[in-house]
DNA sequence: TTGCAAAGTAAGTGCTTACTTACCATCGCT
DNA sequence: AGCGATGGTAAGTAAGCACTTACTTTGCAA
């Protein structure tokens, strides 16, 4: 490594040409939503005011018009965020796969809702691991909440599906860790690591299918499991995307 | 959520108490690592070079003697980072188990020291996350080094034992990507975001275990490889930790 | 048409930041 | 003893920060 190397990188985001006079709400979301892709891109400290308000097209003084301090527009964007919840309820979007106890259709789903949810909110990703950094409350809040909630229930259904009979008897929670580490892992790789998919460029449904297959064969109580499907999920998916040329 | 939620907690790192003259070179090194230690809590931006004095027991005007600028000192925390190299050449500690073609010990060593290395050396994922979300090149000379590295590695090693029909027939990057993701995710869950270990809490020999238990069933073309170990391997090891109480 | 509330700004304020300057203190060597 | 190299500091500086003040413009209802 060489010396001299560290340059943040600046993003010239082009200050919005919203010219004429708004209305007070519609220029307070406005502010929001360029305040959210600042946020994301260089986190609470790397963010300033001066900034906010350049993207947005006003003087300082109008961000501060709309949100007493600094601290208030961050968490005024981390409430939109977990109001948000994150891509709904599994416990609705589950409730038939479990149900059927389809135990591919469950975790399929599920790792299909978060990577979609990951993609198409990529600034969701990068607020939560800024604040998980900084140590801010939203990452807590998250984790208490959501993350907490996930692992009971979709460790409780693995709980019952091993009381059927049907999966190894390995601990629940290890579990759900190894399932959630390869979806949310991924989709960490994709929005912070590896964006333009150097590594592995597949998509998100190939993806889910896959770690499902690997999941599910690596649980399974019976052999006969295994060999249903999941065999034909893939060979070479590398490099050839749907959505790259 | 209520409002004014976020302070950004403050770690009062005591002074260290070096009270007299230090030579030049153990000065610097002292430096060094105080600063690691700040830039690894509240990544670059949030790390003031007053902070860093404090925390070393100088005067700021100490730390510009050693390192010109902010970001030298910064470089260079990260240079020797970047040449640990992180845990080793898996090239040379896989060496052996690849060999014997012991697909159980390949993975589950390779689990165990990028575990063991994450949580000796916690600074270096902080950082390393820090790097990524800031857009420094740490992380993406990382990422074009050693990552880029290890999938080749690995993924050769699985496309081996695919020819040997030990593997399912799954593209390998893939497979590499499903184990990264368990370690890895893992790891940073423990450093980032559980750090109580409340959800899950288990050494890292019995992560590394059951990790490469789901994997290998995962991808074993044999039922057989399934059974014979990997049975007996945990039946709830939450909570139960060799570490704690 | 006018009046007035709300949208908007220019130019600050005081504090913090990275970094500097000009100076003192102490060690080790002859 | 004495002196030069080196460890160390107090007190800066200019730029940048969050936030304020005092003021101007504009849409629109009566």
């Amino acid at each position: 490594m060489s010396k001299q190397v560290s340059t943040l990188k600046e993003v010239a985001l082009p200050a919005v040409t919203t010219s004429a006079r708004m209305a007070g709400e519609e220029r307070r979301l406005q502010i929001l939503r360029v305040a959210m892709r600042l946020f994301a891109h260089s986190g609470f400290r790397g963010t300033t005011t001066k900034k906010i308000a350049q993207a947005a097209g006003v003087s300082e003084a109008m961000v501060f018009r709309h949100f007493a301090t600094k601290d208030e527009l961050y968490d005024a964007i981390l409430d939109q965020k977990a109001c948000d919840g994150g891509m709904g309820d599994p416990r609705v979007f589950l409730d038939d796969a479990i149900k059927r106890r389809d135990d591919r259709a469950v975790f399929e789903t599920l790792a299909l809702r978060m990577m979609l949810h990951h993609e198409q909110d990529t600034e969701f990703l990068r607020l939560l691991t800024h604040s998980a950094l900084e140590g801010h409350q939203f990452s807590e809040m998250f984790w208490e909440r959501v993350v907490t909630d996930l692992y009971e229930f979709l460790g409780g259904y693995v709980r019952e599906r091993q009381r059927d009979g049907a999966f190894r008897n390995i601990d629940p929670v290890v579990i759900v860790r190894a399932f959630a580490g390869m979806v949310i892992h991924h989709s960490l790789n994709n929005t912070l690591w590896d964006k333009k998919r150097r590594l592995l460029d597949i998509t998100d449904e190939q993806a889910a299918r896959a770690f499902t297959g690997i999941l599910l064969s690596g649980i399974s109580e019976k052999a006969e499991a295994r060999a249903t499907r999941g065999r034909r999920a893939h060979q070479s998916t590398r490099r050839v995307s749907s959505r790259n040329k």
